[in-house]
DNA sequence: TCCTAAAAGAGAATAATTCTCTATTACTAA
DNA sequence: TTAGTAATAGAGAATTATTCTCTTTTAGGA
């Protein structure tokens, strides 16, 4: 993603155009793997050499908040984000912290179409997720 | 679940069976709502009103490590845990820390069909859970 | 170019979890 | 039944991710 589209997604949402965020934003987007908050301040500490930690909390939340990034669910207590938005789903390595993305329209629609049929009682769905624990084969 | 149930699950897993461990599974089981260790503390301070916090970590660790109970994915910093081992699904309350079971074989027999007809590369699935987003509706 | 609310900086504070070291205890086998 | 021993619990300090508070800076509108 180009740094104006990162500012222009910013500006659409509302929130202002600083550095801190530009850089932020970018980093979870070049990392692509659901980084930690300190592995986002090892990637832009070039960029950001003086960033203060609770700037980079402040920003992820803000972030959250705004819905351009999610927070992952994890069985951990360190938080991870995901720049990415559209729908997919999480491949959890049950030997390591490893997490990656999958997609696969087919089950979504599968999925979809079961809940549309099929409500929970007492419950509004917003959104499923497969979490997919396993093995990644080397 | 009677605490000689506990006791023999213990035994099965190799676990020493102390009154801590006795305590904090029947904990986990009563609460029966993926309490966090303050929960479980909080839980059970009239039996064990002097159990040190660093016990309770290590309990819940070797209890995960024996499979007797399940550690929650969520999206805050703080663990949670699940006494229930058997196939069940989360229902995550957006406005909220609730998460609800929700158990359902159709979806399970629906997905297992899915994944044992489509693999995914590069992956060797363990197990699949869906992690449903909504709102509990009053 | 100013003005002002919003954001960043700095670092202390908090809180969940882990660690270290000692004392206790559950199980094994005599 | 009891002694021996390795596993476990206790106590509390240490660690670490995150939050908070307060001051300074800055982005973006007038």
């Amino acid at each position: 993603m180009k740094l104006t589209e990162i500012r222009n997604k910013l500006t659409e949402k509302g929130l202002r155009v600083t550095p801190q965020r530009v850089a932020i934003y970018d980093a979870i987007v070049k990392l692509n793997n659901h980084p930690t908050a300190d592995e986002i301040i090892a990637c832009i500490v070039h960029d950001q050499p003086h960033i203060a930690t609770g700037t980079v909390y402040k920003v992820l939340d803000s972030l959250v908040a705004a819905g351009l990034i999610l927070k992952v669910k994890t069985e951990k207590d360190i938080m991870r984000y995901d720049a990415i938005i559209e729908n997919h789903h999480h491949l959890y390595c049950v030997d390591s912290d490893k997490i990656a993305d999958y997609y696969n329209d087919e089950i979504n629609e599968l999925i979809s179409d079961y809940f549309s049929k099929h409500s929970i009682p007492g419950f509004e769905i917003a959104d499923i997720k497969l979490e997919i624990k396993g093995k990644f084969k080397s």
